[in-house]
DNA sequence: GCCGTTTTCGGCCCGACTGTTTTCAGTCG
């Protein structure tokens, strides 16, 4: 599947939300928003098939659609959809952010008070205008009010993946507009890898700082103010930027100053002192005269202490490690030989077995574990157990036919309400694995969800406790439960805990990792794969080394045979 | 807008929860 097929499959989805809000017709938006579901699913180039004028053969798609689609392939857009465009207030889209409000209740709004953004909308709400309307009271409108104020809060936040994507983006420019020997580096919270960014710091070894003006008259960028002499703030597509000067070349000692944390700095100020040295944003000092230090492992050096990765450098507590030369031995994306929790076409993925196959091997993997959802999970369209029959004929199938990989059959069970997963006992046995993860009903007390996960735990058959916090970065808030009770008991009944590796999610935090490396818990970095694209595990790998982790601790460092023997044992199964 | 027929139009994915109602519509996973 290609991103083409992501891009429209965007567009026809946006074309569905516009129809729902301005139209009657509900079941014309849920066509364009199940074809948006057939394209994304598509396995190959959906203009290949415009090509071959072989739409139509697509379920869900018919004259109309195969009509807009073909056009899209060709110019990019489509009549229909410029159409509906012109038609729909831009800020209404936003509105669809806010938990609680839908396409119904946006129309609503929009119709009955004339609401087309979120500022019309807080307004509207000061005013005390929602409850008078019917379908809305008081607590709607509390509920809204406080989801705006969520979004405002997290406006300035972008998830790490995005973060780095305009960071590159923004080191791409400047590489262009400046001459060769500027160096250039990302410095700050972001190369620590906080797993949200408020801001991106840049540090620019350079004399002159004209280039800044420049790129503000072609407005690439905005805001442009100069705090200090060496201190330069600006915005970059919406996103905050510290810029950073320096005019020192072959000098890291910024670098490090920049990096952060704060708290890191402070320690190793302390230590240099002890040394008789000076640390300033310029460099080293020894007796009023300046040190070369031309990279960060000299500067380390310099203290008597081994490189820090910046990953680790948070709480100060790294330097007092780094002193008795007890640092860790950070696990790396090559040390993953295998991944679990891919999702297939047979629930909501987009891939198909083989296709998932492929990809592994492309990618050089060892053993993969397909784990698609389970009955329950009505709306990702869950295995019921006749189903399941089909997938394990499928994975048998596999296995023979691509004997380069291990496959793994398991699958995602939803944890009840109750802490019981969703397949009886005769079932759960079959599989490899079973991870268990809770995907209903999260709106429970704290010591009622922690009971459900327990027991949850407790279940012979589980494998992995899939997604541990539920939390999405910048969506939903984690569930409410106790970690440390639910690390005590995965310990105990030998559970391996996920840190899901998807950007959305990094879930277990990285604040928890160590925890669990503390207490021997095996993490299984797993890519919770819907799409190929999901394959990679990168931004799961920087969480797991912020959180300490060596290859000892991720499960899925295992090697081919290491991972065999396990899964005939399995031991999280008890004695 | 699509589909599957009862060929020319009516029906179109589940279940729990919430907040609104006073029996249910909208949202969410």
């Amino acid at each position: 599947m290609s991103t083409r097929n992501e891009e429209l499959a965007a567009l026809l989805h946006q074309m569905a939300v516009m129809l729902e809000i301005l139209e009657d017709n509900d079941y014309r938006a849920r066509a364009y928003a199940r074809a948006a579901g057939v394209v994304e699913k598509l396995q190959e180039d959906v203009c290949a098939v415009a090509a071959r004028g072989e739409l139509e053969t697509l379920p869900g798609i018919g004259k109309t659609l195969a009509r807009n689609i073909t056009t899209w392939c060709k110019q990019g857009t489509f009549q229909d959809f410029e159409k509906v465009k012109i038609r729909f207030p831009e800020g209404l889209l936003d509105l669809i952010k806010i938990p609680g409000l839908g396409p119904k209740k946006i129309k609503v709004l929009y119709r009955a008070l004339g609401i087309t953004s979120l500022g019309e909308l807080e307004y509207a709400c000061l005013e005390n205008r929602l409850i008078d309307i019917k379908g809305f009271g008081l607590k709607t409108q509390e509920k809204i009010l406080k989801g705006i104020d969520h979004l405002k809060q997290f406006a300035r936040f972008r998830l790490s993946s995005e973060a780095y994507a305009l960071a590159e983006g923004f080191q791409r420019i400047l590489r262009a507009e400046l001459p060769s020997e500027v160096e250039i580096y990302l410095v700050g919270g972001l190369r620590r890898f906080q797993e949200i960014a408020s801001d991106m710091d840049f540090l620019v070894i350079c004399e002159d700082i004209n280039f800044l003006k420049r790129l503000e008259d072609r407005k690439i960028i905005s805001n442009l103010k100069e705090i200090s002499r060496n201190h330069i703030m600006l915005s970059f597509d919406g996103f905050h930027v510290d810029l950073f000067r320096s005019r020192v070349k072959n000098n890291a000692a910024p670098i490090l100053f920049y990096t952060g944390s704060k708290t890191h700095v402070e320690k190793l100020i302390a230590r240099a002192e002890k040394l008789g040295l000076k640390i300033t944003n310029e460099g080293f000092l020894k007796e009023e005269s300046f040190l070369e230090t031309p990279t960060e492992e000299s500067c380390y050096d310099l203290l008597g202490l081994p490189y820090i990765p910046p990953e680790l450098r948070e709480s100060g507590e790294e330097v007092e490690f780094a002193e008795k030369g007890q640092l860790p031995q950070l696990i790396t994306e090559k040390d993953i030989r295998g991944l679990f929790h891919i999702h297939t076409v047979a629930s909501d993925g987009v891939m198909d077995l083989e296709r998932v196959i492929h990809e592994a091997i492309a990618r050089g993997y060892e053993y993969i574990g397909i784990a698609d959802h389970s009955q329950s999970a009505y709306y990702a369209r869950g295995l019921t157990p006749d189903r399941l029959q089909a997938q394990y004929k499928e994975i048998v199938e596999m296995r023979r036919k691509y004997p380069q990989v291990d496959i793994y059959w398991g699958i995602e069970s939803d944890i009840l309400p109750d802490g019981s997963l969703d397949f009886p006992p005769e079932i759960l046995e079959r599989f490899d694995f079973v991870i268990g993860s809770v995907h209903s009903h999260f709106n429970m007390s704290k010591a009622e969800m922690t009971d459900r996960l327990i027991k949850a735990l407790e279940n012979p058959y589980l494998t992995i406790l899939g997604h541990p916090t539920g939390r999405l970065l910048l969506g939903r808030p984690p569930y409410e439960l106790s970690m440390e009770k639910l690390l005590e008991k995965a310990a105990e009944r030998g559970k391996i805990i996920e840190l899901n590796a998807h950007p959305h999610r990094l879930d277990l935090d990285w604040r928890w990792c160590r925890k669990a490396r503390e207490m021997k818990i095996p993490v299984s970095i797993n890519p919770d794969a819907h799409k190929p694209h999901d394959f990679d595990i990168s931004y799961g790998v920087m969480t797991a080394r912020k959180g300490w982790l060596e290859p000892r601790n991720v499960w899925n460092s295992l090697n081919r045979e290491e991972m065999r023997l396990v899964m005939s044992r399995k031991p999280w199964r008890g004695a």
